[in-house]
RNA sequence: GCCCCAAUAGCCCAACCGGCAGAGGCAGACGACUUAAAAUCGUCACAGUCAGGGUUCGAAUCCCUGUUGGGGCACCA
């Protein structure tokens, strides 16, 4: 007798050099007519080694690939490094090593322990986006848009980060107002810098996510869609009373004017300083010093809701261009200077935030719709605006109007007399992508001495980073770039005068914000990426990654997506067909961390329990959008599950191609149901119901060959050779054993699963429920072909007596499942 | 404060269009094998679906209210 065990570290050592050595998903640039399927994991950042989180993305990732795979597709999964960034800077500067070598170290460690977890990924493409084969694409990426005008420069206040000593992006400061990254509280500074113009794109960014609806997670789509924050209304341009100085506000009230009774312009705005400029010295005095207290605020000061209003006369006042009224003009910190044009008219009657300045300051409240109520609706009194809706008051041509109706009459009013317009505003700010710091992709333009901007010419590209020696990468405020002498200094492309190297980088986001393009031609060193290869793949069909790129990430990527369509350079504008986010993996209820020391290490469990439990357990523990707490899941109960299952394999006794038509009914119907179902389980992503099944099958064969058929069955074989094939989508080493046991040619995963046979599932007999006022009463087996009348008529002979001297009321028959009877009372 | 999602056995989770609450696993009890243990194999038990109301012949499933948990947004005019 064979007395070989299931042994997890024999079938690891066993398998990965076949694999290793064969490439079985390596995918070539040869025309194939089957569908394709582009599949792509979120590539990881080089920080240390593989964790948790990566273990549960890349095992779930791997069962769609592989399930396309099964079902004869030409799956392309690559895999790479997103490997620019500060963190490799900031551990580089605390030992004292090269950002480079620390990268490329981690790279090295996180790759063998990919290989390790046996993720079908495509190994001849990795692209790492520090490599300047690859950066260089990044420069070629920024001077398209830079040449489109889509890339620019301007000066305006910015997110500062104090300890990294960089700019931020408003996507990277946490809504409590510190850094994403450090951690530290964000500062606003006043600077120059690149930007690229998404506010462009807002609209197209928004309604195209009406697209994605059936296949990106709600949550994403949500959270993007508030991102985005698009306000419809009017601006409307009010006049400096005895100057002919402009005032533009933007409102999505405009049918509210009448009501206005005071303006307020953003105490930051150039505005505010002008106008403050030409008032009198008490006015300017108290302006200079209500500006110095504000901007002595941190951010999440500035932004509690709940704080009481403040703010200035700014001993001036404005016309209102619908009723010629003058009313004063405020400064005040609940205005913000970077949103619609920094300046809003006040309607305190109908606006929270309006109304409690009023109140502080004593200035009138009209109201200006009648909004219906029992109580008495005084805002002055009540403290509550009027946000309802109701015919207007108060308000000369729009009197009568209900909000709606107004709204559009306010604008036609203001547009006819020139003093407005409807518009269209949005919380989405453009894109801020310089960073003063070393390790990214540097901006590839040159400062001529004439302030002029001029693009590195095409044939100079890459424009490689400098090496680290010499060179001072602690954070001080201005990018490390600029103190490389022989870097920065550069002959003007013009003339050969005297010029110098911008000395800013990009954000890490710009080179992942295409880098699924790169995947297709990867080593292509004339182009960014192949037009052919983009038709025959892109975009991709089912990307996979973690919540936290609900926005950043995936709002860049299909901006970038979106400005690359419009270039002309694909054919497509929306990057990420379908979404899936994977939750994380928690330990008893709470994020793993290392100040918690509540760490499950990657290695100690593939150590433990082995590659393929790890990766059944990923699957297995609840849907992949679910948290993971792995104190909840047993990894050891995947382990035994993986060795029963591969014990059925070894038990088989009949032959490779045995008919399995020969073989137990009973249990051929267990496998094809499966294979029925596998298809809308997975692709609905119920990965752990297909687990399960899996298991269910398991106990049917093991049930079959203990005490049933034997393991001579066809059947038995059928069954196993289907376990072997769904398996490998969970569990690569144990399937392809499996695999091999059962007599066949490797690769399990280059197999196709066998479609179901439909005759096998059709049941003859069924068990049908008989009930009395919707109790079930009793059961009964019934050809699954009953007519209703028979059905019904089976059905009370089986309750005759509970029905005894009752009146029926009425009966639902659904044949063959059901027959309630209901009785009068 | 506003919006969204969830709640099923001791635990993790299933349940197609409203039709017998249970597919699977963990933990548990018992048994077989064993000198014994582990491994393995087998058997068993456990909830009426967060609470309350409504619709329906019939509700875990649909509607309303609330509780708890999670997430998002939050001075964006």
């Amino acid at each position: 007798m064979d007395e070989i065990e299931y042994d997890f570290r024999r079938l690891e050592e066993k398998w990965a050099p076949v694999w290793e050595a064969e490439r079985p998903f390596d995918v070539d640039d040869s025309v194939d007519d089957r569908p394709h399927k582009y599949i792509l994991d979120m590539f990881p950042y080089p920080s240390g080694d593989l964790h948790m989180g990566h273990a549960e993305v890349y095992a779930l990732g791997d069962v769609l690939a592989r399930y396309w795979r099964l079902r004869g597709c030409r799956v392309l999964h690559p895999i790479g490094w997103d490997s620019f960034g500060l963190p490799a800077e900031n551990a580089a500067i605390k030992r004292g090593v090269n950002p480079r070598d620390w990268t490329y170290d981690n790279i090295a460690q996180q790759r063998s322990s990919m290989k390790r977890y046996a993720a079908s990924f495509d190994w001849s493409r990795v692209l790492h986006t520090s490599d300047p084969e690859y950066y260089k694409w990044n420069q070629w990426l920024f001077l398209e848009m830079f040449k489109k005008g889509l890339a620019y420069r301007k000066d305006s206040w910015v997110n500062w980060d104090p300890v990294d000593q960089t700019v931020l992006a408003n996507e990277q400061v946490l809504p409590d107002g510190t850094s994403e990254r450090s951690g530290a509280m964000v500062v606003k500074k006043k600077l120059t810098q690149w930007y690229f113009r998404i506010t462009d794109y807002a609209d197209r960014l928004l309604n195209d996510l009406d697209r994605l609806e059936a296949t990106w997670p709600a949550k994403v789509l949500t959270m993007q869609r508030n991102w985005i924050g698009r306000s419809r209304g009017a601006e409307v341009v009010f006049t400096v009373e005895g100057s002919t100085r402009e005032i533009p506000v933007f409102t999505t009230r405009p049918d509210t004017l009448f009501g206005a009774t005071f303006m307020v312009v953003a105490p930051d705005s150039d505005l505010a300083s002008e106008l403050a400029a030409s008032a009198e010295p008490a006015v300017r005095a108290a302006f200079a010093e209500y500006l110095t207290d504000v901007q002595k605020k941190t951010e999440i000061e500035r932004q509690d809701a709940t704080r009481p209003k403040t703010g200035v006369f700014l001993g001036v006042n404005a016309i209102n261009p619908l009723n010629g009224e003058s009313v004063p003009v405020w400064t005040a910190d609940y205005v913000l200077a970077d949103y619609g044009s920094g300046a809003i008219m006040a309607v305190p009657a109908h606006d929270q935030r309006d109304l409690d300045f009023a109140r502080k300051y004593d200035l009138p409240v009209r109201i200006v719709v009648d909004v219906a109520s029992d109580e008495p609706n005084d805002p002055a009194a009540s403290r509550v605006p009027l946000t309802g809706d109701g015919p207007h008051i108060n308000s000369g041509p729009l009197d009568g109007l209900n909000k709606a109706d107004a709204i559009a009459k306010a604008i036609e009013i203001l547009e006819e007399a020139g003093t407005g317009k409807g518009a269209t505003t949005y919380r989405l700010r453009d894109w801020l992508i310089s960073r003063q710091r070393y390790w990214g992709t540097p901006i590839p333009i040159i400062h001529g001495e004439d302030g002029e901007l001029i693009p590195v010419p095409a044939d100079q590209l890459p424009v490689v980073l400098p090496p680290t020696e010499g060179l001072d990468l602690r954070p001080k405020g201005s990018s490390p770039l600029g103190a490389a002498e022989d870097w920065v200094n550069v002959p003007d492309p013009r003339d050969g005068s005297p010029a110098r190297r911008d000395p800013d980088t990009m954000d890490t986001f710009v080179d992942s914000s295409w880098y699924f393009l790169r995947f297709l031609s990867p080593n292509d060193d004339t182009q960014a990426f192949d037009p052919e290869r983009v038709k025959a793949w892109a975009p991709v069909d089912q990307y996979v990654g973690g919540v936290e790129h609900a926005i950043l990430h995936l709002l860049y990527a299909r901006f970038i997506t979106k400005v690359l369509f419009d270039l002309g350079h694909i054919d497509f504008d929306e990057p990420f067909e379908a979404l899936l986010n994977q939750g994380m993996v928690i330990l008893d209820g709470s994020k793993m961390s290392k100040s918690k020391g509540n760490i499950v290490f990657f290695g100690e469990e593939l150590d433990k329990f082995g590659v393929d439990a790890v990766r059944l357990t990923m699957a297995f523990a609840g849907p992949p959008e679910d948290d993971i707490d792995w104190a909840d899941v047993s990894v050891t109960g995947s382990h035994k599950f993986l060795a029963r299952a591969w014990r059925i394999a070894d038990d088989v006794t009949s032959a490779v191609g045995a008919d399995p038509s020969t073989g137990s009914a009973a249990l051929r119907r267990v496998t094809h149901k499966l294979l029925a179902d596998i298809g809308g389980l997975v692709e609905s992503y119920k990965f752990n119901v297909v687990v399960a099944r899996a298991m269910d099958l398991v106990n049917h064969v093991r049930k079959e060959i203990d005490s049933g058929a034997g393991a001579a069955d066809a059947a038995v074989r059928e069954a196993a050779e289907v376990l072997a094939l769904v398996l490998s989508m969970f569990a690569p080493h144990t399937a392809e054993d499996m695999w091999e046991l059962l007599g066949h040619e490797k690769f399990v995963g280059l197999q196709t699963l066998p479609v179901a046979d439909e005759s096998l599932l059709v049941e003859d007999s069924i068990t049908a429920i008989v009930q009395i006022n919707g109790k079930v009463k009793e059961r009964l087996e019934v050809a699954t072909d009953i007519t209703e009348a028979e059905l019904l008529e089976r059905a009370t002979a089986l309750v005759a007596s509970a029905l005894e001297g009752k009146t029926i009321r009425t009966t639902i028959v659904r044949a063959p499942k059901l027959v309630n009877i209901v009785l009068a009372d």
